[in-house]
DNA sequence: CATGAATGAGACTTCATTCAT
DNA sequence: AATGAATGAAGTCTCATTCAT
């Protein structure tokens, strides 16, 4: 038992995990394409080439599929974030806020119906520890990159620099923008505005 | 003619009047107190204290309850900004922008689990011909307050500003702050900030 | 009371026949123009120009408005195979079998549809005696037309014959037919066949 | 494929084939003993020992379960047509006839009031390609018949004569005649008339 | 484990009919 | 009488979920 845990996946585990991809690819795949009310637990097995009893084999109901998928876009969003910290060598303020507007403005415009969609899911679900753990998460990350420009930031700036670039974005998105580097370049005029320089 | 689009008759009587507004009013406490997911047609009449039928006198489908909702919000706006508008003695643009703003501000935080509700519902609707003038109309507003800087400013300024503005008002809702007088300054600083002085 | 039974309408009266006339001329158009299940009550009394309240002062309930309907149809049908016997200078047989054949046609493909709709309702209604005196009447009146013919008739005889008939005709309302004279000229051509000479 | 097209899912299990049958069983039962108008999808169901929801897992809506039933008569009546033709050893056009009337007669009066029902809804369903197809197979069946009189017969002809029979049929059904025999003479003598030796 | 047939609560909606005004 | 607002039983249909095979 104990002894399998760090254990290469068998190739149950394999087919396991292919499984739980499908669903959750097929989901997205409904949502982009046909919307939130379209989204059913039937439909979703059907697309990912599975049986409705498979889907519950994984998932113990619809709204975990869901919840996966937030989790996914959480994890992606934390890890571009990450990533775009990383790449930045210069420690600039200017430059770190730019890096990581760029991944998360790409992230969302990729496909911005799916971005939304989930949004709106988020709203949804329940305020729970998840959502409070990730929102530590990525404050916190903001706040390292606030934190190059000198001057200490408050929870609530941090809040407010994340809204602000939040309703940007999903207006970009609901207004099918596709020029990221100008949505980004007004983006940074808007936090920096705030920030009062 | 564009308000009888989602209607199925015009109430005549008063009582019927009565009926329209115990079942926009009930619709709106359900999405207060439940959220989106709880409200039935079954349910709204139940607690508007109407029969089912009656719901369907007037309004073809569940979808037309809520397009009625948005619609009232929508209006409940404008008429706000307006009339902040004309309040505004001077015409100094810093007064103007705070005046609007406290108006919005005072419509989404008096109710925010309804307004939120509204603003996720508005999504699902298609951008039709009467969300479109809608857009249109509240842009002509803002545009007319940020004229009064000085300078001219161009539709994507209009669009940010409001996006801006959007975003810090709806995390305002869902952080359920209640300080309107703080953040008004904050969206202030927001906006002016990035309109670069 | 009994004094007035004789008396000329007066003008309450007027208003009702009036009414009632409305609301059958409306309910045979809705049958025409949108079919049997259309036709419901509110529309039938909205057609007519009417509240449905009237509609239930005059008739207490919808069958009886389709009940009106069909007794409508039968009167007519009735009144016209009088009038083709009645205008039949001659005895012949051929003669007033045609001249009662041309009556009846007339009056099916003048509005096909209305025709086939109440040929449709009059199988939903019970068998009561009103369909039962329809019958032997019309019945009687054929076989005052086939008895012309010289030798008696028996009463499956009259049954064929009308079934023939019926049945031709209906397949002609169905197929859009508009030639009377050929159309009766088959059916003629198939009575007096099976009748064998 | 035409017959795909009414469905919603093939059964590929027996046990879902028996729960089709149940359906259209339950539903050919409740016509027949309370009329079109108590065929609802409930009560179906409920006869039918299933629930609701497998109903419409194998029938889109309740026109199809309708629809469904008279495509399984006319396959019947067309199976019983050839099996009369094949059966016939003789060329002789009135054995042919006979025989085809006999088979027709024997599935129409076998269960009346299913026929009549079915009869009845075959109007209310627009004329779709299946039932012109249905109309071109039987009159060609009955063209084939005719034709072994010796000469050509015209389609006007093979309308009249299915009307002529379906008229008598029709009524022999609903007066609730038990000799198909003699039903069958009478019929004769009417389409021999018809055609004038 | 996978499959997919089956389930049934409950959602939306219609429409014949009643009744206060 | 006339009006039309109101009623609510009942019908159609969906979809998350269960369970026998």
């Amino acid at each position: 038992m104990t002894l399998a845990i760090n254990k290469r996946k068998t190739p149950r585990q394999i087919r396991a995990q292919a499984t739980v991809e499908a669903i959750l690819e097929a989901s997205a795949h409904i949502l982009v394409d046909f919307g939130h009310g379209a989204l059913t637990t039937n439909k979703i097995a059907e697309r990912a080439g599975v049986s409705i009893g498979s889907l519950y084999q994984y998932f113990p109901n619809k709204e975990a599929v869901m919840t996966e998928l937030i989790r996914h876009k959480r994890s992606r969003m934390l890890a571009a974030v990450d990533m775009a910290l990383d790449d930045t060598r210069s420690d600039v303020f200017d430059t770190a806020l730019d890096a990581v507007l760029a991944s998360i403005i790409q992230l969302q415009l990729n496909w911005p119906r799916l971005a939304l969609a989930l949004d709106q899911a988020e709203v949804f679900l329940p305020l729970n520890d998840e959502t409070i753990l990730f929102k530590v998460a990525l404050n916190g990350k903001i706040n390292e990159v606030l934190g190059r420009q000198g001057s200490k930031v408050s929870e609530q700036t941090i809040q407010d620099v994340v809204a602000i670039a939040k309703g940007m974005i999903e207006h970009a998105s609901l207004a099918r923008e596709t020029d990221e580097v100008d949505l980004r370049r007004r983006i940074m005029r808007a936090v920096i505005g705030y920030l009062g320089r």
